[in-house]
DNA sequence: GACCGCTCTTGGAACGTTCCACAAATACTA
DNA sequence: TAGTATTTGTGGAACGTTCCAAGAGCGGTC
């Protein structure tokens, strides 16, 4: 072996006396191979300190054992557990797992889903990605492909979301069951699952006939579009009493804006997220929300993956899980109605309680 | 073409009457291709939908255009703007990113490196790793290394992180400007840099000469973790009227337990995080914290990395970045005296304000 | 008209693995 | 004892690219 030159699995082979076939055998722990040579290429692997070469492997097995996941936003908690879950699966079949993001840009998702299928990742696993469904459709014409998040249409592509309109329902129930009627929502903008969400809204303000009251802010799956939303809403006039944020971190950008206009949150106004992230569960925030099992999401999403990558199946599979409601405390009764058009004056910004 | 493969360069040459190299130079954009040739070819490479195989191209380039990085815990939103920095920069730079965690455990955070070694990734770049650093030295020895958030040791790796001793004299100042003097550390256990902001701390502590008021609770660069050390801290008599939390996320845990504890931030207690995270800037928290430029460090990692990579220096370089502090709400002046030992009762858990 | 120097194009040798067919050695069977 | 399995070990052909040296065509120059 040549000075700065990796080892490979020639260099091995000579330095143990064998042939790099008997190399390749031990190192994918073959049983079919004498303890005496055994030994020797593992001391000669030790000594050069050789490490496969993956794209190698790769080309000539014509998979990686590789699957790639896209994540819409780092910034969201959400995605740390879907990926843990994910993860924990993946050791437990064998695979590794390779992330990207496209921090919520159409263009770069696409970008990061290009270098996966280039690497000829084995899977994708797409975390409530922006994209276009025709760009997910189009990935999953090369590799096998599950969304989360969102419930994907092609026949190609599996999926695994919550039950957004039943995660709604439960959420205007709640808030009707607290007084509430001026109920609005704050949608996730293009984020995945927004669309569904926004319509399981509208039905349950429909269903509990709340129709004249329906009312929907433009914002986002994020912090910023929440309090756009939020600020949005607060104009109007009468102001809703209860605010059913798409996500926590929208709700959060939510209580930014309510705070800021001077209103308690849930004496003057009741708010609710969606996902039940680690943030909501936030003693000090305390945030009334939806629940989502991440972590079995996650699993699942690994366990359909692997049933289209053994080609067990073909046959399209939509899971929708059940999500479950989570009082906390950013959720109360609604104001008498005289004190929605006295709001209290705006407190200083800088201090608090 | 047969129907169920994946079209190669040689399908398409085909396809196209033209030589595999011919292809290649299109495919790279090498302009000395004639036009007829080259429209011939790009009609093709768009009929068949080809996708060049980023095995095949690294095997024989002998590099991958692709940097991995490896981010501690997905739950920190430190690395969402980290990771947005080095995206931003790698893509100026024609480098792809390509991600992976190891939740905070030193055997998958080391698996996770061996992944992206064994695939041939040009560079790695380490978020706040909890491996030992002789798996980093180790890794630098087959590729260019930096690592962020903690100061490297070995020649052969860059790093860059903010000076934490810097940033611990502010807290600590501050605090002290504001009349406190049991001030509290909680530590960020065997997190990246948790040495460093303990030093720094205790150093900064002795320059204020509070010497004998220095305690550090055990704890970690998590919710968890900041919520044990804070119950560790607030059981000691007397209690400290400042804590100051070795990040956010351990900043977010202990009041959680201060709360808990029937303690009013900042009232009672103030208290202090580190990383100016989303989390710090939300009104309702309103976290005292050390802001780091985590975007520029994201670039300026990739930066360093890039030299390495491009062979143009090979004297290591340990980047230095001032943090400054950020005074929000949890900080106030100290109780009187007799407070802390009459604390208030606990309020119900469920009740907020 | 021979030669030169362009530009464009091409075949084939890498790159580092695994896989396959077969060889060699050993053990078993009739 | 010969023949047949069975177990180990091996060389060489893939895999899909890029790179390199060299060829083809074609004006221009002396």
């Amino acid at each position: 072996m040549k000075a700065g030159r990796r080892p490979t699995i020639d260099d091995v082979a000579r330095h143990a006396g064998v042939s790099k076939s008997l190399v390749s055998l031990v190192v994918r722990g073959d049983r079919h191979v004498s303890p005496e040579r055994r030994a020797a290429a593992l001391r000669a692997i030790a000594e050069l300190g050789y490490r496969p070469n993956a794209m190698a492997q790769g080309l000539v097995q014509k998979r990686t054992r590789i699957v790639g996941v896209l994540v819409s936003d780092l910034n969201n908690p959400f995605f740390a557990d879907l990926v843990a879950g994910i993860q924990a699966r993946a050791r437990a079949l064998g695979y590794r797992v390779l992330m990207n993001t496209g921090d919520r840009i159409q263009q770069h998702e696409d970008e990061a889903i290009e270098t996966l299928l280039q690497l000829r990742v084995d899977g994708l696993i797409l975390g409530s990605p922006m994209m276009e469904s025709a760009q997910v459709v189009k990935a999953s014409r090369e590799v096998p492909v599950v969304v989360v998040g969102r419930p994907a249409r092609a026949a190609s592509v599996d999926s695994v979301a919550d039950d957004d309109a039943a995660g709604a329902l439960a959420v205007v129930r709640h808030c009707v069951s607290l007084g509430h009627r001026r109920i609005a929502h704050i949608d996730g903008g293009d984020g995945a699952g927004s669309l569904e969400r926004r319509r399981g809204y509208e039905a349950a303000m429909r269903k509990l006939k709340l129709s004249n009251e329906i009312v929907v802010g433009r914002g986002a799956y994020t912090e910023a579009g929440g309090y756009q939303g939020a600020r949005e809403l607060l104009e109007r006039r009468p102001q809703p009493t209860a605010i059913f944020a798409a996500n926590d971190l929208a709700a959060i950008g939510s209580l930014n804006a309510i705070e800021e206009s001077g209103l308690r949150v849930p004496q003057d106004i009741s708010l609710v997220g969606y996902d039940n992230t680690s943030l909501a569960a936030m003693r000090h925030l305390s945030l009334t929300t939806v629940h989502q099992p991440r972590h079995d999401i996650g699993q699942m999403a690994m366990d359909l993956l692997i049933e289209r990558i053994r080609g067990v199946r073909v046959k399209p599979r939509r899971v929708v899980l059940a999500p479950t409601l989570v009082v906390r405390s950013t959720t109360a009764p609604p104001p008498r109605e005289r004190s929605t058009l006295h709001p209290r004056a705006a407190r200083r910004p800088s201090k608090k309680k």
